[in-house]
DNA sequence: ATGTCCCTATATCAATCTGATATATGTCTT
DNA sequence: AAGACATATATCAGATTGATATAGGGACAT
């Protein structure tokens, strides 16, 4: 999915700047996505400069500018019609996650090569930052400042996904301890 | 993780081809790890200048070389400082997949700018085809040919990371079935 | 008070990776 | 005999990351 479709989609939820856009990947869709500052920030002059969002710079006093960008009518559209054109291809992109690159699995299929100390600390580090990374998708609570994330965030979409990551995790932290033991660890 | 680990780690179960560590990336290590050949091919170069690895080029009658890969005392010795070195790094990438890019779960959480009919195809789509990566993962008859590749997938590391991601599948078709009717679909 | 650290906020860029494409031959199916 | 598919290597434009730079504010410790 391209970035511009990405963001174009978090901006169907209400106004936002760059940075909240990544606060929202790495909050709520932890784990389900994440972009970096260096796509994001060219994706939003670019679709600016295409009409599908507008920005307004608000001069804080003192504080850098903060840029907040408005989806607008053609970039609703855009959106709705990118969306369908391309959904059937998304269906085929990896199961969980398109671009599989789980170096935790990597380590633990090469860990015949680390002693069993190191193995028994990586894996209660990594249960204990996965539990973390939990806490960050099923928070409930209110997001600062920014209360059209909480729409996202509790649409019953918006539940359906957090709930299938979160689910995912619960699966992953219960069979490492069940099976931790078949890595001598 | 660098690629250049990637390929030591799958070589050190013996010498392969850098068509069939591809092979082992779509096959049993399905949903676990991936890598274009556009990646591949340079690090075997690269790793071959450090004597990292050795290549034996069997001209075969009339199909293209093939270049044998053979990993050296010195890439064993190698590849286990960098994992042992490298190994914290990795605990905290990603929870079960290191950059996330789940195209599939931001089309559910845009999902409500589609028609339900379309939904519920994806939906559909989607159940068959992370059941076909289950099979790749959970296969355990021979693999063609390369024998070496057994020997990585049915050690024990390979079983218990082959487990936990069949675990997760299972979760996610699991998941989808139960609270599709959320999604409308 | 002054240093250290983290948060807000935008921006750039070298190094790297992907996805597509090209090339070449064999085998199996229709 | 045409087409699809598997084996096998290779290249490259375009996209992405992770690090870094810039800049002010607030919190907390020494």
């Amino acid at each position: 999915m391209q970035t511009d479709t990405i963001c174009l989609g978090i901006l169907r939820s209400g106004p936002a700047t760059g940075y909240v856009i990544k606060s929202v990947l790495e909050g709520p869709l932890n784990q389900i996505y994440n972009l970096s500052f260096g796509s994001i920030y060219p994706a939003l002059s670019k679709l600016t400069k295409e009409k599908y969002v507008t920005v307004k710079q608000h001069a804080q006093d003192k504080k850098p500018d903060k840029k907040v960008y408005t989806i607008t009518k053609k970039g609703i559209s855009y959106f709705e019609e990118t969306l369908l054109e391309e959904s059937g291809k998304y269906v085929r992109s990896g199961n969980y996650s398109d671009q599989i690159k789980s170096e935790f699995a990597m380590l633990l299929l090469f860990s015949k090569s680390l002693p069993k100390e190191n193995i028994r600390l990586i894996l209660d580090e990594r249960i204990l930052y996965i539990q973390q990374q939990l806490n960050l998708i099923t928070y409930e609570g209110p997001i600062a400042k920014d209360s059209n994330l909480n729409a996202l965030r509790n649409s019953a979409q918006g539940q359906f996904t957090r709930g299938l990551m979160a689910e995912i995790i619960k699966t992953a932290i219960n069979y490492i301890e069940k099976n931790r033991k078949k890595l001598h660890a």
